[in-house]
DNA sequence: TCCTTTACCAAGACTGTCTAGGCTTCAAAA
DNA sequence: TTTTGAAGCCTAGACAGTCTTGGTAAAGGA
């Protein structure tokens, strides 16, 4: 009962880290750090959740991984998007849209 | 690949629930349709979906079953909102307009 | 030297949804 | 009368995505 909701919805966290690979490549932790600072603190990613997503995304061909070194000088892995993770991202983004109008809709007319 | 994404958002379904009988009692294969219908078609509640979906919101005490007879004669099982259920619907619904803000403001600013 | 921070990673639990069935009852069609 | 289909409820099991909690390694400052 104490229990705070999450700081996500469920299934929108692909999305997401696309999104904020959009421009410039980006290593895992400076990802979870822009959702949570373009957000305005709103959304906050847990590295249990980021790490396991960033592989799934890699495995379906959406983001490209390399090492790299960090601004702190830390070795880091660094993700770009790949020309069919702008498909996807693109995709999601329309589905997004699409289901919370749904939502919406219910929200305002039920 | 050629899975189609979920018709709901993971998570939403108890709000949509609740939102569904706001103003009057339904069963659930009503409250179902409600929630297609109002959404135009964008939204689907699976019955798979659906009965958990009632067992824990009455466990929760957000809603109260009874046993009745629908339009088409047959026994259903009415469900309404608790006094607790209204409560808890006006905090999903506050915390699903943060969150989606949230979400946008990324969409937005990615 | 020790501690903190940055950064990556993994195992297991948990929750909510979906798939795929099954049951009963009513009503209409054959 | 028998059959069929639809309405309505229900359940078991699988699965996916997130969270909790743990860990490792390296850099830098005290």
């Amino acid at each position: 009962m104490a229990k705070e909701k999450t700081d996500l919805v469920y299934g929108t966290l692909d999305m997401l880290i696309l999104k904020a690979l959009q421009h410039d490549p980006r290593h895992g932790l400076a990802i979870a750090d822009r959702i949570q600072q373009i957000s305005k603190d709103i959304l906050h990613v847990e590295q249990g959740s980021l790490y396991p997503a960033l592989y799934r995304l890699e495995a379906q061909g959406w983001i490209k991984a390399e090492w790299g070194v960090s601004d702190n000088n830390r070795k880091a892995r660094y993700y770009k998007l790949t020309a069919a993770g702008r498909k996807q991202l693109s995709a999601e983004e329309k589905h997004w849209v699409r289901i919370t109008k749904g939502i919406d809709l219910v929200l305002a007319g039920g």
